[in-house]
DNA sequence: GTAGGGTTAG
């Protein structure tokens, strides 16, 4: 480039440097043009001039290594400039880092100020070393920087979010001041160590709070699992009257999507809307995923299309989404799409893509994708597309094929990789492949309960009651249990949870009577009910029996009971549905003439007609 | 002599 008409290099000469670097650069190349003049005159070897070159690179993840290499020409580097780097490191991918360059101050004599701890005490929360938090205390308390107000507030969060309450609370009473920084920074804390309880508690007494504090809240729930006291804290907010800003609803949307709760979902987009938040990429991709989750993809898709901005992670959301309601072709579609508006691919994007592969039974497709990862995008393919893999090829019922595609990957395979494999023998019913699999599982994964079930299933099939007994014992040895599973629906604008044999439902009764009915008019119409032994169930529910029935069957009878017109019943479902009521729910939206949508762990079922979208695959 | 900090997000 001409440097005489570079517009950049004009300013530079009748301004500051320093003021040209703040504000005119914005993307690599113009600082290299800036930092290549800067050594041709000199510049740089002024020790604040420099420094600018590292505090511009520093807070964006992609600069970092440039920043790094820019130090190592600095003959005298300040502690403003070790700040920057100890700050750069410890938000990025490897905080560690930071420890290194707060150590190699200290060697060169250099006294750290008030600002050098704050970040060394972040770098320990986040890879979770409460052993380095200590050290580096030690060295707070070492430099006489134990009073400072930022010191103490990243201390209380370290401790608190690591686990050690007791130091935690001990400092955050020993400080002189509080502000909403100081408690939020605890509540932070007690949400990372997953302690929402004392987080709430916290939360309730404070004096007063900021909308950091209410999204702390929020996203703490949702992080812990705890969607539904999410947006319960979204109904508080909004009844103290609070205007939430787009990092709340981020969480208040995501949880919905965790939720499958549509109505409430519409309802926080709305409120964006009304109240003119800035529909950003994170809080856009939010909204689209939350409509795919929540089984609503068209409306996903038209809300994709109205984003201004859309990233890698925005397309892929869209993507996965097409792949869990099994539009395969769609997903495609957007794949390549994605790629003409260019933007390249991620793993994560490959994940999607792949699901969308198998879910969509596009077996030839799927291999012609795996294979372009490495060779046309430079991406290494990881475990879990290894995983996806096995199941393109299990549902295809090529089981020999799958198994000897596990035992020649170039990694590891761990535990999801065989269960997917063990899956696909469930489908295709085979016990040669599936007691191999089985016994591998059980090795890797004494804890699991579903693959010693599966496996006990397997014997019992092939008359090895001996072994039958040797399963089960050591079921009841090792005190393995299933995950309690639950189905959710929402009513009106509420989300009811079931889990089996739970009568703690007001309307219970009702929608107990509500299935017999149910029970009886798709018996008329061909359903056989429950067979027997479900055989290769692997993390389905407890065996049902008349007083337990599987959660998702009380949730479709409460739907049933309550949304009229053409409606769908929309269900979300923690563990994957059993065949049993996969049967059940056919015929259901057959003899009920309703349709059925019901998310389990691993995709959608549209249920219409008697039929499922997923064509008895899953 | 200058500059920089803590708590929230797909």
């Amino acid at each position: 480039m001409n440097s005489i008409s570079n517009p950049i290099l004009q300013k530079l000469r009748l301004k500051n440097p320093k003021l040209v670097l703040l504000s005119q650069c914005s993307n690599i190349q113009d600082l290299k043009i800036i930092h290549a003049h800067m050594l041709r005159t000199h510049f740089f070897f002024d020790t604040f001039a420099s420094s600018r070159i590292i505090a511009f690179c520093i807070d964006k993840p992609n600069f970092l290594t440039y920043a790094i290499k820019v130090f190592s020409q600095i003959y005298n580097p300040n502690i403003f400039i070790f700040n920057a780097l100890i700050r750069g490191c410890s938000t990025s991918e490897n905080p560690e880092n930071s420890f290194h360059y707060y150590i190699q101050s200290q060697r060169i004599g250099l006294l750290p100020d008030n600002i050098t701890h704050p970040f060394l005490v972040k770098a320990c929360s986040k890879i979770e070393s409460l052993k380095m938090g200590m050290q580096v205390h030690g060295q707070i308390i070492k430099h006489g920087f134990e009073l400072d107000f930022y010191v103490q507030h990243a201390l209380v969060y370290m401790y608190a979010s690591l686990g050690d309450l007791m130091a935690a609370m001990f400092i955050f009473k020993r400080m002189g001041r509080f502000d909403v920084a100081s408690w939020t920074c605890m509540i932070a804390g007690y949400h990372k160590f997953g302690d929402v309880e004392s987080a709430r508690e916290l939360f309730d007494k404070m004096p007063d709070r900021n909308l950091v504090t209410w999204s702390t809240m929020i996203s703490g729930y949702a992080r812990n699992n705890r969607f539904d006291k999410a947006v319960e804290m979204f109904g508080i907010l909004q009844d103290e009257g609070v205007v939430a800003n787009e990092v709340v609803m981020v969480g208040v949307i995501s949880s919905c999507a965790h939720l499958g709760a549509l109505a409430v979902g519409e309802k926080a987009h709305e409120y964006v809307m009304r109240n003119g938040l800035a529909l950003n990429v994170i809080l856009g991709t939010a909204i689209v995923d939350m409509y795919a989750r929540c089984g609503d993809v068209e409306k996903a898709i038209r809300v994709f299309k109205g984003l201004e901005e859309k990233d890698v992670l925005c397309w892929t959301a869209l993507i996965s989404g097409l792949a869990m309601h099994g539009y395969a072709m769609k997903a495609l579609e957007y794949f390549s799409e994605m790629e003409k508006n260019g933007i390249f691919p991620r793993d994560i994007t490959f994940t999607a893509v792949l699901k969308a592969c198998s879910h969509g039974g596009l077996v030839e497709k799927g291999l012609e994708i795996f294979e372009s990862m490495k060779r046309d995008h430079g991406v290494e393919p990881r475990l879990e597309h290894f995983g996806c893999m096995v199941d393109l090829l299990g549902r295809a019922g090529k089981l020999e094929e799958a198994e000897k595609f596990i035992h020649e990957m170039p990694v590891k395979p761990n535990a999801p990789i065989w269960g997917a494999l063990l899956g696909a023998c469930r489908i295709h019913r085979n016990v040669e492949v599936g007691e191999r699999v089985g016994k591998i599982l059980i090795q890797m994964k004494p804890e699991h309960s579903g693959y010693y079930v599966l496996l006990s299933n397997i014997y019992a099939r092939t008359n090895k009651w001996k072994d039958v007994t040797v399963m089960r014992r050591l079921m009841k040895e090792k005190g393995v249990r299933k995950p309690p599973g639950y189905s959710l629906i929402e009513i009106d604008g509420k989300v009811h949870e079931f889990t089996i044999g739970d009568k703690t439902h007001p309307e219970i009764d009702k929608i107990e009577r509500m299935w017999e009915v149910i029970l009886q008019k798709i018996k008329v119409a061909g359903y056989i009910g429950n067979t027997g032994e479900a055989l290769f169930d692997i993390d389905e529910e407890e065996k049902e029996d008349a007083l337990h029935r599987h959660s998702e069957k009380l949730a479709i009878a409460y739907g049933i009971m309550k949304i009229r017109g053409p409606t769908p019943i929309r269900i979300v479902k923690n563990l994957r549905v059993c065949e049993e009521c996969h049967t059940a729910t056919k015929f259901i939206s057959q003899v009920f003439e309703v349709e059925l949508i019901v998310r389990d762990r691993n995709r959608f079922h549209h249920f219409r007609k008697g039929a499922c979208s997923c064509m008895d695959y899953w």
